[in-house]
DNA sequence: CTTATCTTTGACCATATAGTTAAACCTTAT
DNA sequence: ATAAGGTTTAACTATATGGTCAAAGATAAG
């Protein structure tokens, strides 16, 4: 039935998503998976055809959900200082509901960086960067940021958001 | 022969910090290493009695290189400035040496976070801030920082000089 | 040279793990 | 009711993998 299907389906997806997430692609096992979800571990074969698949549906999935949250910044009809705390507070909110995401993604992306490509795919970034440029020309002077110091300023942006997550161990040991 | 014996085993210890930083313990064989090493994978097993052993011996070295790499900072009669623009060149001159090691500590962590306790063992991190404090009290309060906020400020440093090395893949992509 | 000790190897083992298969089980349309 | 088609399961397979073992090889001491 076209009903279970979708909740079984998406138990396993679920499942799936908790245990990379926590173990990596090479730490998790399709058993704890199926255990995880409930299941029998042929169910997952049925639904997802091999680990991998199933890896990379979760993955993409959850990349898609993190970079997304970078766009809207980009939308919003704001000053750049304002676009920036805009931007720490949204992303600082959905890390700390999904405070193992980071870590996860940057591993998963060193273990195969072509995956990068799949996910950016279709933003043309020189254009993001020239939209900037035109939208805070402004401002940008007056803080003293050309233009190639902008993706500089993204990433220490991104930074300062993420770290603490990704280094939580750390950061919680020493504080 | 003891020469023979420092030999091989430096070779098993270097091949399996390769094999290890690159896959990450879950990810690494035994068998890589050995090949890696030119040698019979029962060795590994003669001179670290298991995989385990030999990752900790790996590990352990590796993150206290890492962590040591702070230290020097504290010791510096140099202002807080100064010793910010030194701690970021020395460091990123490290890093770019081994652009691979924060990744991989940082994940190994999150899988066994009781790590980090025997890596900052001796460590009175609470003295660590008093001192910063009393040495660089006019500049601290020029900038206004509080004595709660310094672990933030030295979370920001290191973040923003970690940060890029393992989020290459993302970075290099928007560049 | 011979013995004893340490090093190295190839063959082997037990187990874990991703994946397969065939049969049982539902659900639904006729 | 039952035939058809999709879903679920238990049993099984092939292989990879960490680890063991006994024997061969090297090395140094007597």
């Amino acid at each position: 039935m076209t009903g279970k299907d979708k909740l079984t389906e998406e138990k396993i997806f679920e499942s799936a998503t908790d245990v990379f997430i926590e173990k990596g692609m090479d730490g998790a096992r399709m058993k704890e998976i199926a255990d995880h979800a409930g299941i029998n571990k042929s169910l997952l074969h049925y639904y997802y055809r091999t680990k991998e698949h199933l890896f990379n549906a979760v993955f993409e999935k959850i990349a898609g959900q993190m970079f997304k949250k970078f766009a809207p910044v980009f939308d919003e009809n704001l000053t750049l200082e304002d676009k920036i705390r805009f931007f720490f507070r949204e992303h600082i909110d959905f890390l700390h509901k999904n405070p193992r995401l980071p870590g996860f993604i940057l591993n998963e992306l060193h273990r195969n960086p072509a995956r990068i490509k799949r996910i950016i795919q279709g933003i043309d970034i020189g254009k993001l960067w020239t939209a900037i440029e035109a939208q805070h020309r402004e401002e940008l002077a007056k803080y003293n940021i050309t233009r190639e110091k902008i993706p500089q300023l993204m990433t220490s942006i991104a930074a300062m958001s993420v770290f603490p997550f990704i280094a939580k161990p750390v950061v919680a040991s020493i504080m």
